[in-house]
DNA sequence: CGTCAACATCGATGCTCGTCGATGTCGTGT
DNA sequence: ACACGACATCGACGAGCATCGATGTTGACG
């Protein structure tokens, strides 16, 4: 269970790994807690020395998350909301986009880490993972 | 033909405005400039408050160019070659990929603004835009 | 002028993904 | 127990994209 794939830059004893097809996870048959996939990391540079195929990839799909419209205005509407969290009631309609596309586009950056979930009662309210972004900014700043 | 939309969160003119930020010009040096598309930006904490439809199309656009795993690794080959530039034929062996298929990758980061072209003899030279990466970083970062 | 090498562009193909309506699940109230 | 509302999941459709081989373009060199 949580296969837990970090970036790690380089190093590392490189395994082989030839079906490059593994960790999927979407874990969606979680009893509670859902398998976080991505997005904790370490702490890669990005650009100090070329990374590797594996390293690539795991970010490029922490990084597919939020490169879209729909999900990044979820993240600054979640965050720009009071108390820093939102329902789904919250947003699907300033959204413009329907509820089933609305929860897609929460589970989707839930499963990148970017996103927590609190079921309260009827409604499940989301919130933003306090370093997630930040650790994403970390890795493209160059300086 | 599409005027570039900068991301510009809210309020504001759509106009660029002279030194708004930190020097760092796009601009893809060269008689035939191509019509550059995104990425230069002003400056969208993005965790502020909600970020319009166009401003979260044009951010997502350029943070697509970024979320791939054969174009995270010609950034981070191309900025640890040796003189922070490199050719195709420096890429195309270690990538991995043919050599069409990096030339594609490489025109899409020169269109987003995140890569320098500059053909010298009949070799292209590419190098990352200095401050581009940086804003892109700027603008995931909550704090 | 002809040939070769380095890239760019084109057209086609297979896969991924965003979107929706319909349906299932789980709480809350009557 | 029943009905209603808030979300999640499912299956399907269409658009977008990554990849390749083939071909076009442009310098360098003999």
């Amino acid at each position: 269970m949580l296969v837990d794939v970090v970036w790690h830059p380089v190093g590392m004893p490189a395994v082989a790994e030839p079906t490059a097809r593994g960790a999927d996870v979407v874990a969606a048959a979680g009893p509670a807690v859902p398998g976080h996939v991505g997005a904790e990391a370490c702490c890669a540079p990005l650009v100090r020395e070329p990374l590797s195929a594996e390293s690539a990839a795991a970010l490029a799909r922490t990084l597919k998350a939020v490169a879209d419209p729909a999900r990044l205005r979820l993240l600054s509407m979640v965050a720009a909301h009071e108390g820093g969290e939102a329902c789904v009631c919250d947003l699907t309609e300033p959204l413009g986009l329907s509820q089933p596309t609305v929860s897609h586009h929460l589970k989707v950056l839930v499963d990148a880490g970017l996103l927590a979930r609190d079921k309260r009662g009827v409604w499940a309210y989301y919130r933003l993972v306090p370093g997630a972004l930040d650790h994403l900014a970390g890795v493209l700043t160059t300086s």
